[in-house]
DNA sequence: ATTTACCATTGACATATATCAATGCTTTTT
DNA sequence: AAAAAGCATTGATATATGTCAATGGTAAAT
């Protein structure tokens, strides 16, 4: 159930059988079907939610009902709105599955008792936010500074498995573009 | 020297007087005049800089010779290139001081005997990590999703003081803008 | 004090991307 | 099995932004 949490949390803090033991009684799991939300807009976000299996997306809606999504998470990755679970605002993100998922949550209660007890599990949540900052600042400059061909391409190299599962929209709308744009900036790539 | 390093430390972790002291001897000043580099491109970053007084930016410059700046740090704020400060692979940014600034650096060998030594000095780190995690994010929603006159309003009445103190072009580059574009939008925002 | 570098603005024009609309295909729902 | 929904593609057109070039002002260097 928990299997590749741990081989994650270990891949960054190596745990003994025991300490993954006393992590255990903070996790909760949960099984999501597709299409169902995780996070509603406005609620507050008092989890973190790993990915066992299956796909999310976050992402938000403006006014014009226009869809732009932020983050995907696969198996592996970790998924919530960091700025609502840290501060108790109602969160900016929804979140919803793209395929039938199962998670591992720690909610924010057990977030901050971890880090009273547990240094390792600060030590895990410092390197994860690390990753997860520079990969965000490469994101960045891409969007600033690369045309959209060359997002998509970055893009798909970065994340092969993400362009064979998820439909061609919601990936033009992560690099944000409309649809029509990236189904003709990839013909024109294979005329190439 | 160290004073507005401390009071920002203290604002997120307290310290003891004697734990300052400790802290203060992994510390080391540096000054720059306006124009001179503290990091160039290809030289690993082996320090993260708090910014004591003056200003600098970070900035990266494509093969057309155009710069594209992806950060700046006034009083207060931190400065460097992470993932090579991380990694000690070659920085892809390069620093340099828009004005005459006085620095307090942590080499990356300070930053990890303090990550084994003081447990605050990693809580520290870790809600950095967070409030630069959050302000990219939020930074990058922009960059997205937003018109360049929403971007310009929106960087504005967060960082009036850099609107003060740092040429418009350069706002511009850290905005994904050309200069001309940047100030036919401030004409037409004047004229309404 | 003079010269030089730096900077913001404006105009004319080119180009990239969005918008609106229609079509056919595939998958899901009933 | 039929209907509906979701999706990718393509065309025509509009709009926003970039590019190139010139100007005048201001601050910095000599």
């Amino acid at each position: 159930m928990y299997d590749l949490f741990f081989q994650k949390f270990n891949e960054k803090v190596p745990l003994t059988k025991d300490e993954e033991g006393f992590f255990k009684t903070y996790l909760t799991p949960k099984k999501l079907r597709k299409k169902q939300y995780l996070l509603q807009e406005g609620d507050p976000c008092n989890f973190t939610a790993f990915v066992e299996k299956g796909a999310l997306r976050s992402y938000t809606i403006d006014e014009k009902g226009v869809e732009r999504i932020s983050q995907f998470a696969l198996e592996g990755w970790t998924i919530g709105d960091l700025y609502s679970f840290l501060t108790g605002e109602p969160a900016t993100y929804q979140i919803d599955a793209l395929e039938d998922s199962e998670l591992v949550l720690i909610s924010k209660q057990a977030h901050e008792e971890l880090l009273k007890k547990a240094p390792k599990y600060e030590t895990y949540m410092r390197l994860q936010l690390t990753g997860a900052y520079i990969a965000m600042q490469r994101r960045l400059t891409s969007s600033i500074s690369f045309s959209p061909e060359e997002r998509y391409i970055a893009f798909s190299s970065l994340y092969p498995d993400i362009i064979q599962r998820i439909p061609q929209h919601m990936i033009a709308s992560y690099l944000g573009l409309t649809p029509e744009t990236l189904s003709r900036v990839r013909s024109k790539m294979t005329r190439k």
